[in-house]
DNA sequence: TTGACATGCAGTCTACTACCTGCGTATTAT
DNA sequence: ATAATACGCAGGTAGTAGACTGCATGTCAA
């Protein structure tokens, strides 16, 4: 349960983010799909992914010698829902005080 | 604003995800006060802090010789917004999709 | 069957990160 | 005025992360 460690370590990554992006646009690319356009060597992707998998935020399928690649959208669901949305109602609560303020005046 | 990365990045460390909840559950404390019940030296929580400030996480105040710590909601509000939201969609969907699923056998 | 293709495994190099310790400076309290 | 307090700065170290190269393995296609 207390993986969110490994999803936001994955997530640090800007090379990682720009994966799971190009997953979300094309779901079930395989690793030499993924790598085209990448200024990388495919061990380098690879190793990525291998993270990303870790963190469960992607889940790969065997295909022959192919390995695709899908999106899980849950961790990413998870980190909101304990993490984020806490925050997110102090920020309200500060958008509310800040309006009350201007409405005292 | 492309300092998601910052941001995503400060948050993959167990301990500043902790300052950021303390700071959460008490906003406005010192670094010593920070420091106490860490077992950190108090340069270690400093520098935590440093990348927390840099990536906009929380803000400083100064008062005398003592630096006063606050939350800043809003990247985490942009994180979400830009980055979470997306694939949150395509979770729904994904569940959407499965109950079909179901509903269809 | 043989060659091309997709990927994995192992080792290396560099750079950064998260710690630490020691010392210096400014502010408050006695 | 002096001591205690709150903090910053500089530097040092061990571990890890991200990239690479070279070679091995398994799969498909001619």
């Amino acid at each position: 349960m207390r993986d969110v460690d490994g999803v936001f370590k994955a997530l640090a990554d800007p090379s990682r983010r720009e994966l799971l992006d190009r997953l979300y646009a094309r779901n079930g690319q395989t690793l030499t799909e993924l790598c085209s356009g990448l200024a990388m060597a495919r061990q380098s992707v690879s190793q990525h992914l291998e993270v990303l998998e870790a963190a469960n935020l992607i889940s790969v399928e065997w295909q022959g010698r192919e390995k695709l690649h899908y999106v899980n959208p849950v961790p990413i669901h998870q980190i909101y829902e304990r993490w984020i949305r806490k925050y997110e109602e102090q920020r309200l609560t500060a958008l509310h005080n800040f309006k009350s303020k201007l409405e005292r005046k």
